[in-house]
DNA sequence: GTTTTGCTGATTGCTGACAATCCTGCGGAA
DNA sequence: TTCCGCAGGATTGTCAGCAATCAGCAAAAC
C-alpha cells in the first residue's frame, strides 16, 4: 500500500504543541531570561485554554527552560553563572557516556557520516557560517551520543543541550579557537570509529574543558551567583 | 526567629502531592510494572479532579515511572533488561561526576558523616536489617551527590535512584557480595575525603559495574529487549 | 472462513468557570 | 518618617463538564 501523508503533525497532542511554540520563542531570544509569562496572555496568543498553556509550561520547567514560582508566577529562566557551570558540566558527563557506549555500536556508514559532519563544519567555519557551524557543532555531539542507543541518555542530553544554546543566547557566547574546535571533532570522532572506549571518553569530556575553568574561576572570584550578562560586548 | 511547625504537608501543591502518593505506591509494589492507571479511578481515591490527576501522571511520567499512551492509557513503566542497562549505566556516570566533585567541597565535618554512615551500613548488614542497609546503601551516595552543590545533577540523581529502586523491586533484586558492598563503600569514602578525585569518580563508576556487565550479557543474549521477572526464584 | 466496516462504551484531551493565594499600595499608628 | 495591617486587583490553582479519540465487538461483504 502507497504511504499516505503522514497527518502527525496535526496529531500530536496540543500542550505539546504549544510547549514547542513557547520553546521556540525562548531558544530565539524572543522571551528573553527572567522575563515573566502570563497563563492567560499566552492562551490568547496561542488560541489554547489557560490549562493546556499550563501543561505546556510544566514540559518547560521540566526542560530547565521555565521556572515557577508557586501561587505567583511563572518565569523564563535567568542562567547564573552557577546555572552555566552545571550544564556544562553535566554535558560532559553525558556525551563523556555516549562517545564511551558508541564505540560498541558505531558501524562503517557511521563512521562515514560523521566524518560527513567534520567537513561540513569545517566548510562552515572557513565560509564565515557561524551560526550554521555551531548547529552542526551540536549536531555532531547529538548523533555520537545517539549511537550509543541510549533513549534516557538521548532525551536528558536533548534537554543539556538546549540549556547550553539557551545559554549562549543570552551570554552572546561564541566559540573563538576555531582551529581547535576543529581539531577537538576530528580527534574524537576518530576515536569513536576505532571503537577506542577510553579516549571516546576522555576528548568528549574534555570539550567543554574550557568553559568549565573559565567559570569555575568566575565562582571562586565572585564567591556568590552572578549572572552573566555580557551580551555582545 | 524560630522555626514554626512546617505546613509544608498543607501548603504543597495538591497535584505534587497526588503525585507523591501515586509513586510511593509505585515504589512499594503495590501498583506494579505494567498496571493501567485509570484517571478517573485515581480522582475517586484520592479525592481531587481529574485534572489534578493527570498533572501528577505527567510528573511521574517525568521521572520515569510511568508512560502515556496519547489518548488511550497511562500505565505504571515496565522495566526491560534494557531499561535496568539504561538506568545503571546513567547511574554510574552520575555518581562519578557527583564523586569528582564532592571532592572540592568536602568538610571534615561531611567526611565524619560519611564515614559513620558506612558504620551504619556495616551494622545493618551484621544485624540481618537488609532493608535498612539498602536504604542507607542509597543514601550515602545520595550524601555524596549532594556534596558536589549541583543542583540539576542532584535531581537528575533523584529520578535514577528512584529508578533503580523500582527496577530492584519489580526484579527482586538484593546484593549478595556484602563484603564486597562494605569494601567497596569504605574504598569511595577514603577518596573522597582524601580530595582524590579521579579515584573517587573511578570507584564510585565501578560501584554498579557488575550489575552493568550482567546486563550487557543478558542484552547480547536476548537480542531483543526481555523483561527481567524472576522475582524471588 | 476471513476480512472489512460500522457501531458502542469507555477513556483521555481540552475548555471555561470558580476558589485560593499572592503582590501592591494606601491609610493609620508609633 | 517608618512600620504595620488590610483591602483590592491580578494571577495562579482546582474543579466539573463537554469534545475527541480509541479498543473491542458484531454484522456484513467477499
Amino acid at each position: 500500500m502507497a504511504k499516505l501523508a503522514s497527518l502527525k503533525s496535526e496529531k500530536r497532542l496540543l500542550d505539546r504543541r504549544a510547549a514547542d511554540q513557547i520553546r521556540s520563542h525562548i531558544l530565539e531570544g524572543v522571551l528573553p531570561a527572567g522575563e515573566r509569562l502570563l497563563e492567560t496572555q499566552l492562551s490568547e496568543e496561542l488560541e489554547v485554554s489557560r490549562g493546556t498553556v499550563r501543561s505546556a509550561l510544566a514540559q518547560l520547567a521540566n526542560e530547565g527552560l521555565v521556572q515557577q514560582v508557586a501561587f505567583t508566577r511563572w518565569e523564563v529562566s535567568d542562567t547564573s553563572t552557577v546555572d552555566a557551570w552545571e550544564i556544562y558540566t553535566l554535558r560532559g558527563a553525558m556525551e563523556g557516556l555516549g562517545a564511551r557506549l558508541a564505540v560498541n555500536n558505531v558501524t562503517e556508514a557511521d563512521g562515514e557520516r560523521l566524518r560527513a559532519m567534520v567537513d561540513e563544519l569545517l566548510a562552515a567555519i572557513r565560509e564565515g557560517r557561524f551560526r550554521d557551524a555551531t548547529d552542526i557543532d551540536f549536531g555532531l555531539h547529538s548523533a555520537i551520543v545517539e549511537l550509543a542507543r541510549h533513549k534516557r541518555l538521548a532525551e536528558q542530553h536533548r534537554f543539556i543541550v538546549q540549556q547550553v544554546r539557551f545559554h549562549m543566547v543570552q551570554s552572546g557566547f561564541l566559540p573563538n579557537d576555531y582551529d581547535g574546535l576543529i581539531s577537538e571533532h576530528k580527534a574524537l570522532v576518530d576515536a569513536v570509529i576505532a571503537r577506542d572506549a577510553d579516549r571516546a571518553e576522555r576528548l568528549a569530556r574534555s570539550h567543554n574543558d574550557a568553559e568549565v575553568h573559565l567559570l569555575a574561576e568566575l565562582l571562586k572570584q565572585g564567591g556568590r551567583a552572578r549572572v552573566v550578562r555580557e551580551k555582545a560586548s
